[in-house]
DNA sequence: CTCCTTTTGTTGAAAATTCAACATACATTG
DNA sequence: CAATGTATGTTGAATTTTCAACAAAAGGAG
């Protein structure tokens, strides 16, 4: 079986760690490999979870079923991403979703309370894991509440705004381009596609902004 | 002045830390309190951030300004209740709010790197205070992920469904009272207040609901 | 360049939300 | 228990969103 040490390497809980010491960290944290095979289910909803699982090869899949039944997927993930992190560092260990391996997969699990535990040895990169778990989860929680802050707003229009508003600040100048086409765009505002089109096009009558694709200038009337 | 003792030891950084090993860990952690005056400024929007704040007396807001220039405030604080902790962990160290005493305050701070670094004693409690840290960052993560799969739905009559739906799976039955009023529970959902008790009367009348103030029945169509 | 596909913009009708105003129920207190 | 204030329910009008269908523009392949 590979290893996927330049896979491991590149997860975010590995980040800043030297490649000599991954092997040694995962004995560390009693980390394993398990394979599953496409339509595999890794974690059914209400499953109680202690380990973080990583993505070293193919693609898992977080859905979950709301109270008419209906199926949906919340997010695709493939190597070197990782899922459960929230849940597993949490009280609230149930997680509240389905994770199934749509491709032939290899997840790494690593369990939480040994990353947790400072090791008998007490090596240097143990303290940078237990940091970089940290920092991701609080990573997450800054996209959760930016992405709060933007939908909790009314209107397409003033969806739009915020979201173009936080966008200049980030970037330090009125004029960026985003990562998003209009139908990404319209799914991460919650709202309709075309009806965000009709938006853009009257801010940009109106003259409070210019656009060109993926390409804004907000003009006037925003406070950054 | 005060050292307040009894006010840190309920804090979620503190939980399970016995009260013996709270003075050593403060020391340890180089944590220290500051006052402020009622209307003080704590921090201001993009001040970078890599400590902590606990309320230990007093009032603190968060607070934002939007695109439009207008104020929004986002939330008061009390004690225990602590602040900064996404962003001192995360690598955005930049707030995105004002926060402001808004009573005569006494605030502790701790600064997370001295957290994380564990301290040449090697406390127990110390790594008790990591995993505090982690859990409470991951706690948020869960709440924000819920409050965002609610109110993603786009009608009034979702979003309720699905606040419904997870309560009760939470609680474990189909029968159990909120923590809200109508005006809350509207702004938790993003909705008019209005527009949520003429939802609420028409489930009930259709007989999927039951409802009486704050208690409500899940009576049909909802798949626990 | 042309054909074909995908993305984006536009339109009008239907559905849903918001808003303001008022009615009713509930709670508190003097 | 009357009076007052707060919370909740109801209504209709105005605004906004969604939805479906189509038009226009952009991009790629041959």
């Amino acid at each position: 079986m590979k290893n996927y040490l330049d896979v491991i390497k590149k997860s975010p809980l590995f980040h800043n760690i030297e490649d000599f010491n991954v092997i040694p960290m995962l004995g560390c944290i009693a980390g394993y490999k398990k394979s599953y095979e496409k339509g595999q289910i890794i974690f059914s909803e209400g499953d109680l979870i202690n380990e973080i699982g990583i993505v070293l090869k193919g693609k898992v899949e977080l859905s979950k079923y709301g109270y008419n039944g209906n199926k949906s997927i919340i997010v695709t993930l493939e190597a070197p991403q990782m899922f459960g992190e929230s849940y597993a560092c949490s009280e609230i260990k149930k997680i509240p979703v389905d994770i199934i391996s749509i491709e032939d997969s290899e997840i790494l699990f690593v369990n939480v309370e040994r990353i947790l535990k400072t090791c008998s040895n007490a090596c240097s990169f143990h303290n940078k894991m237990i940091s970089n778990l940290l920092t991701a989860v609080a990573n997450k929680n800054i996209v959760l509440n930016k992405k709060i802050e933007i939908t909790s707003k009314r209107t397409t229009r003033e969806k739009l705004l915020t979201y173009l508003f936080l966008k200049a600040k980030e970037e330090g100048k009125k004029q960026f381009t985003i990562e998003y086409d209009r139908q990404s765009l319209a799914d991460y505002l919650e709202v309709d596609r075309s009806g965000l089109s009709v938006e853009i096009s009257k801010l940009c009558k109106e003259g409070i902004i210019d656009n060109q694709k993926n390409h804004f200038i907000l003009k006037r009337n925003i406070y950054i």
